[in-house]
RNA sequence: GGGAGCAUAGCUCAGCUGGGAGAGCAUCUGCCUUACAAGCAGAGGGUCACAGGUUCGAGCCCUGUUGUUCCCACCA
């Protein structure tokens, strides 16, 4: 009784995706259970910015952990995949910015209220349309746990965090000179700060003495800033500043005395040796200004602009326009000594891309050197290990370095600090809880500070603030350490390694055992996508062109981790083909299959059965170690080569003669088979094509409905591992090849009349004899003969491959003897070489006596083979030749 | 100025702890063979960047060179 199940011709993913994915969300299956005793595996997702659409790198992202949690939930490991969105503080602030500014409007127009509603109702917007989007490629988290960065929860953790952090005097508030962003007007943490190299001038300056001396010639590549001046430094040991030290010069244009130190700080061999010293603008200056007791003196407003300090011919200028003004000045006085060019990096906004100012600020920071070195130690001693391990070295780098963390931000959006001031009696109290009253003079008159944190704060608790943190719930007790980190290279200092030194600050342990560091999805050509290149994919449009499961399939495939990887047009369409290839696969098989053709046991295997079972286990065992460890492209691969190159263009084929010639039994065996190799290749293309493989699984005939995706991981079934047949198989289809070409170097076709003459090699007789019908299907002759080794009529027209001896004569043509002999000759050359070249191998001491055994003896074998194929070549060529 | 990656077929890339190089696409040949033309059967095409070294044996390990990409860094 065939089943009645009708498929297509071609795999359409829309006509499954949605409804799949509705049915695997409402039947709840993606929901963690917690299971006492069991070891949890878990992912807590990188959580998407609000600020837009999801675009290849998340893709990447997503499909990365959902291929680990779809296989780890099949393997029964209670699994989590936590989802959820990041409120981006700067990046989204920025957007609601321009949305005001189409409006005419501007924050202080509106306000923090009205502005903070319009973020919330953004956040609502944006963020169902991202988790929409994960939806669309499959992603299986559980989103009953979906959380975002400043919801209540997170929120609270963040504050318990930041006064956990400065009871233990670990975050503290100070004037320092930090990353300014006079477009976004907040302050930035260095690692916000990208370096672009830019082509300026080393402006050289002299500032002449009180005494009317010379002076001093300083070199600056930011000569407006002269004006904010309050001292000059050159190095102790320079011979040619001796002496100037201690004594005054008078600064140009502002014509304010400055003293000259020594410190040092200065490099003699740079520019003129001396240095104009400007501590509100430039953080090396305000350290030397600190040694020195200098003056600090901040010459520009929060935009950028210069302010009164800088006199009033420049007040209310911008930086550039004070710039050529200033050069103007000092031209026209005679004091601009030089120009020289200079290339150097210049620091910008990571948001919008303009140039920072260093600027002297009251900022809040998170001291790191304590926190900095348990996080080196966790990731020396192995609790938590990058894959690559490469990207250690990265990490140690950031962190040995590391200076203190500037976390405030002159921003509305984002978690508000958690800081009051008293105006009556100054007192500083950081709290949990709004308080009502100042702790020390009861005043109320509280004003909270207002500033906000930065955004990676937030997210650097995340593995923690997800699970209930600080209330000690049971997924928290449960969950945590999560067990992998799944994320791009370019966020391992904003993100990883805070997550790491915040775990084991707060939690006492590490965030996660294993971070799996992927690489950017570029363009075709290479190159980043980006805004302004406009060359960026949208990866709902690849799904919309492909397929979900493509997508995946292509993000997977000839990709290893940490190495970046192209988005090719081909590459998806082959990903595409490939699951219409297994449709069809499925489809041939459920066209045959019967409701009673179920299980292989006890069943007898013939040499085919045996082969494709084996290649089913090795495949089993190694997509399941390369999914261990992380290595999904060699995992698809290995999947990808069974089903295809295996399963389709082998079993199957072979499974035809069989199915529709083939005794009852026989057929039966093989209809067994077929589904049984296609179930465990559903199960194990599943992490990666999770719609397709679902909506063929739950077509099986007798499975009604059940869900791969709740399916076990197909087991590893020695028994089930023909070692022997495995390598006998592997000569037929040597054979059966052979037989393909010489049909097709002779240009047989089907129904010319041709006959096949088999001879087996000795010990192969039985492979031929099961072989036959095959060949007879296979190589387009009408008849297939088998030859006895002392059958007459043979040698003049044999062909030897590796396991036995064959040969294709169509009837009624000539054999072109020339082209015979050639073909015979060159043959016995290349088997000369190979026989050389064994010989040189066998004869090398080295190698018998180092090699491992089994490698030496097939040398040897192979040998013996060879010199046996050599005599037969020459005895045909003797043949042909007479 | 430090550090890292990459260099393998025409293109994009795999290649696990060293044991005679693979895939996809492209090209060429022949096929609508009753799962699939989004397919089938074949073929061609590689000094594994260069030079040394270790080893019986190197795409893989070591050293250097060249090219390339990226990261980090307060030299004004």
């Amino acid at each position: 009784m065939k089943t009645e199940f009708t498929m297509e011709k071609t795999f359409d993913p829309k006509s499954v995706e949605a409804a799949t994915y509705q049915r695997w969300e409402k039947s709840g299956a993606f929901v963690a259970r917690r299971v006492p005793g069991k070891k949890p595996f878990t992912i807590v997702m990188p959580p998407p910015n609000i600020t837009g659409q999801l675009h290849l790198g998340h893709a990447m992202d997503s499909v990365l952990q959902d291929a680990l949690t779809r296989y780890h939930r099949m393997k029964g490991d209670p699994t989590l995949w936590l989802p959820g969105t990041d409120h981006a503080s700067i990046a989204t602030e920025l957007k609601l910015v321009e949305q005001l500014a189409s409006e005419g409007l501007t924050k202080a127009d509106i306000g923090r209220d009205a502005f903070l509603e319009r973020a919330w109702k953004w956040k609502e917007q944006y963020g169902g349309q991202i988790t929409r989007q994960l939806r669309r490629m499959g992603a299986s988290c559980d989103w009953s746990r979906e959380r975002f960065t400043m919801d209540e929860g997170c929120s609270k953790a963040v504050r318990e965090v930041f006064v956990r952090l400065y009871e233990k005097d670990l975050i503290y508030r100070g004037d320092r000179v930090i990353n300014w962003c006079p477009v976004c007007k907040t302050a930035l943490s260095d690692a916000e700060v990208e370096y672009e190299e830019k082509h300026t001038h080393l402006w050289h300056i002299r500032y002449p003495g009180e005494d009317g001396s010379y002076g001093v010639v300083v070199a600056t590549t930011r000569p407006e800033t002269m004006l904010g001046d309050t001292g000059v430094a050159v190095n102790p040991n320079d011979e040619r500043y001796a002496g100037l030290a201690g004594k005054n010069v008078v600064l140009p244009l502002a014509n304010r005395v400055i003293p000259v130190v020594a410190d040092d700080y200065v490099d003699m061999e740079f520019g003129t040796g001396a240095v104009k010293m400007t501590p509100a603008h430039d953080p090396n200056d305000f350290e030397v200004a600190q040694r020195h007791n200098l003056g600090i003196l901040k010459v520009t407003h929060d935009d950028g602009t210069m302010n009164e300090q800088a006199g009033t011919r420049y007040q209310g200028l911008t930086g550039a326009a004070c710039r050529e003004l200033v050069l103007e000045d000092l031209e026209a006085l005679g004091l601009l000594v030089k120009i020289e060019d200079y290339d150097h990096n210049v620091g910008t906004c990571y948001r919008c891309a303009t140039t920072v100012d260093p600027l002297i600020s009251r900022q809040w920071f998170v001291r790191m050197r304590p926190l900095a070195e348990p996080a080196i130690e966790a990731v020396r001693n192995g609790e938590t290990q990058f894959i690559p391990q490469r990207f250690e070295k990265v990490y140690f780098n950031w962190m040995e370095n590391i200076r203190d963390w500037c976390i405030s931000r002159q921003l509305w959006w984002g978690h508000r600090i958690p800081v009051w001031y008293c105006d009556a009696c100054g007192e500083v109290i950081v709290s949990r809880d709004d308080p009502t009253a100042c702790t020390k003079c009861r005043s109320h008159t509280l004003r909270q500070d207002e500033d906000v944190l930065d955004t990676w704060f937030s997210s650097a608790l995340w593995p923690f603030s997800t699970l209930g943190w600080p209330d000690e719930t049971e997924d928290l007790k449960y969950f945590y350490p999560t067990t992998t980190l799944v994320t791009g290279y370019d966020i391992i200092f904003f993100w990883v390694a805070r997550m790491i030194f915040s775990g084991l600050e707060q939690m006492g342990e590490v965030p996660f055992r294993y971070v799996l560091i992927h690489g950017m999805v570029r363009d075709a050509l290479g190159r980043k996508m980006s805004k302004s290149l406009a060359n960026g994919i949208d990866p709902l449009e690849a799904v919309d062109a492909y397929g979900a499961d493509a997508l995946r399939l292509s993000l997977c495939m000839g990709v290893s981790p940490g190495n970046d990887t192209r988005y090719l047009p081909e590459k998806m369409e082959s990903s595409r083909n490939f699951a219409n290839k297994i449709w069809n696969a499925a489809r041939f098989v459920m066209m045959n299959l019967t409701d009673e053709d179920v299980g292989i046991a006890g069943r007898e295997l013939a040499l085919p059965d045996q082969w494709i079972l084996t290649r089913c286990m090795r495949a089993v065992s190694e997509v399941s170690q390369h999914l261990e460890d992380c290595e999904h492209g060699l995992a698809a691969q290995k999947a990808y080569e069974l089903a295809w190159s295996e399963f389709c263009d082998w079993y199957i084929e072979l499974a035809k003669s069989d199915l529709f010639e083939g005794t009852p039994e026989r057929a039966t065996t093989v209809r067994a088979v077929l589904r049984y190799v296609l179930e465990v290749l559903l199960k194990l293309l599943h992490p990666f094509m999770p719609f397709l493989t679902e909506e063929l699984y739950r077509n099986l005939p007798g499975y009604a409905d059940q869900s791969c995706m709740l399916s076990d991981w197909p087991a590893y079934d020695a028994s089930l591992l023909f070692e022997a047949e495995e390598a006998r198989m592997q000569g037929v289809m040597d054979l059966i090849r052979a037989v393909r070409n010489l049909r097709a170097e002779r240009k047989v076709q089907a129904g010319h009349k041709a006959r096949l003459l088999l001879r087996a090699a000795p010990g192969w007789e039985d492979v031929l004899t099961w072989a036959e019908p095959h060949f007879k299907r296979l190589s387009a002759a009408s008849s297939v003969t088998l030859l006895t080794p002392d059958d007459p009529v043979s040698d003049k027209v044999m062909s030897a491959v590796t396991v036995a001896a064959e040969v294709l004569i169509p009837l009624g043509d000539l054999i072109d003897f020339d082209q015979e002999i050639a073909r015979t000759r060159k043959e016995i050359a290349s088997m000369m070489q190979e026989i050389e070249r064994s010989q040189s191998k066998l004869n090398n001491p080295g190698f018998t006596a180092k090699a491992p055994p089994a490698l030496v003896e097939a040398e040897r074998q192979k040998l013996i083979d060879n010199g046996a194929m050599l005599d037969v070549l020459n005895a045909r060529l003797a043949d042909l030749e007479s």
